[in-house]
DNA sequence: AACCGGATTGGCAGCGCTGCCAAACTGCGA
DNA sequence: TCGCAGTTTGGCAGCGCTGCCAATCCGGTT
């Protein structure tokens, strides 16, 4: 009766059979519930358990399991600073929790570079599944996805050729929906501000929607402000006011995103500019303060839940290889 | 010169021993850059390396490195859905990714058993440290933390009793100031709107540091609006039209944080109400979109990022038990 | 030519667990 | 009483790696 541990040596499985009075194998079947054992044995090893405190050491476990690979996946977002990658990690969780498997992240600050080094860390883990973002990837980061023998989802874009498993939807059909809805509603003088789309490739290629539905209705993009840096509403405060600056003729603005738009709309404010009378905005992203501003920005709410919840679902069982979950253009009231 | 890999099978260290040529423990030397290996046994296993695309198998160098804890650091946070939690994370990201170290995340939904359950599951993945929200933990959480062996860091927090280290500030000290400043400017008909206090348990000392602050200075608080749910600018806004409803002479509002004043803010200009003349806004946070308003929000700023930095310092060497990082009060426009 | 200290190297046990197998046990009918 | 099929059990190899140790190598000495 030894219950007290030296410090540094952590109870093990072996410690607790020696303590229930049975075999290791006993306690491995009990533990996981897999294999048949008898009721008294699963007492006895339940009780030695809560006594010693034994946690079961996971390493261990998957190394010695089949496969060898671990419950955890690996999930590499660009960003923590757009709410957007938070959601997506919500809707992961919340579907990854119910079979307790853990999500390890990496954050690769929109760098391609970085996102390989962060692939090449977490397969070391031996990951259950690898998520990734967006389907631009350097050669190398692609070459360790289809090596690392686990199944890959690419999130949130699907404007692209996918390494396996793609969820999300088209950033260029949002760009070219939103085009429509500014056309239809008889805005003619229309310009584009967003953040750094060297690095966001996937608001680039909404850019690129956009103004091809421009093209094919006769109209050209008037202006385009590009802010360096993260978006943020003070960056979309900043770029309105120059926008405005240099082209006061405007009468839209398609922002990359709702936070530059709730940042225009402040500037808007400020200014005294009527909305959508004088100025509409338009953002992206449907994000909550959209709908309770005085008056709901206008704007295009995206599955960012949905997208983490069905990557997770796509990591058992092979469902389809892409899964398009569309995205909703809400009319708001600014544009 | 099999390159052809059965599916399965993974390329081992010894894999890449036999084609360099050289022992397993040289190729273990020269992969951890570890021990003395001569500079020709350096380029034939990186050769090899390269040319089995070899990734090394943590799961098994944790097992058998000594100690057995694992290169990855275990976090709780009660949500992703409040960007003080992604805040947190980045802080840490950013410190711990230059040390190759990923994050194994758990999110308890404010739910303190929850907690209990995910750092169970966190800690059989024998990380080298656990880091948990707030100081508030079940008696399970906190035996477990301890018999852990490893450093558990709180995050956050200030006002309490931590388990290990603590890094954070003081919630009661925010609202006392917050509460001091709304006093100086002249309010006097203060009222309060928040989200749930039960599961959010810091913003319940703020309110008690701010009612305390009130207290002393002959004043009470007039009304006290406490919307269901997480917080968000669509219920800062329904919530401040029933507060008003209910008690139209108020001239001033403390709001449990910024995403609730940003929706009192909407609340207002869609009432056409005169910010601050008619009512005064106090967030809590120091958002982003604050200091972007028509009218800056007067607010707290918290020092979000460095709690998750200085977290991360902690896990190596053994600084101070407890970091007060203090915060810092932004006068704004709207108090 | 024999010697020496340090640098370099490979073999192998063992980290804690799981999967496999054979042994032991059970109840039941012959 | 014995045998049999099914259930329950424990022993042990081995997952891929690291840490330790002893063996080997190297260059310069005596």
């Amino acid at each position: 009766m030894d219950d007290i541990q030296t410090p540094g040596r952590l109870v093990t499985l072996t410690d607790v059979a020696r303590e229930a009075g049975v075999g290791e194998s006993t306690v491995s079947r009990v533990l996981r519930n897999h294999g048949s054992y008898s009721k008294r044995a699963g007492e006895r090893v339940a009780e030695a358990v809560a006594r010693l405190g034994y946690v079961p050491n996971r390493l261990a476990g998957s190394l010695a399991g089949q496969g060898a690979s671990a419950r955890l996946v690996g999930v590499v977002i660009p960003s923590l600073a757009n709410v957007v990658f938070p959601d997506l990690l919500r809707g992961l969780t919340s579907a990854l929790d119910a079979a307790s498997i853990p999500c390890v992240i990496g954050v690769s600050d929109y760098d391609p570079d970085r996102e390989e080094a962060l692939v090449a860390a977490l397969l070391s883990w031996r990951p259950a599944a690898l998520l990734l973002t967006g389907l631009e990837h350097t050669p190398g980061t692609v070459a360790l996805a289809k090596a690392g023998g686990v199944r890959v989802v690419e999130m949130i874009d699907t404007d692209g050729e996918g390494i396996d498993a793609v969820v999300g939807f088209s950033n260029r059909a949002v760009g070219a929906a939103s085009a429509r809805h500014l056309v239809a509603r008889g805005y003619r003088r229309i310009a584009y501000l967003g953040h750094d789309l060297a690095v966001d490739l996937r608001a680039g290629k909404r850019l690129a929607g956009f103004e091809q539905t421009l093209g094919e209705a006769g109209l050209t993009l008037q202006a385009k402000e590009i802010r360096l840096g993260p978006s943020s509403p003070a960056a979309g405060r900043a770029g309105l006011e120059a926008l405005l600056a240099r082209r006061p003729d405007l009468d839209a603005v398609y922002f990359s995103n709702d936070d530059m738009a709730l940042g225009g709309y402040f500037a808007c404010l400020a200014a005294g500019l009527a909305v959508p009378g004088r100025l509409a905005l338009f953002g992206f992203n449907g994000l909550d303060f959209a709908a309770a501003m005085p008056q709901p920005l206008s704007t295009v709410r995206t599955p960012r839940l949905e997208i983490g919840r069905q990557a997770a679902a796509c990591l058992t069982g092979d469902g389809p290889k892409t899964i398009d979950l569309g995205f909703e253009l809400i009319e708001g009231a600014t544009a």
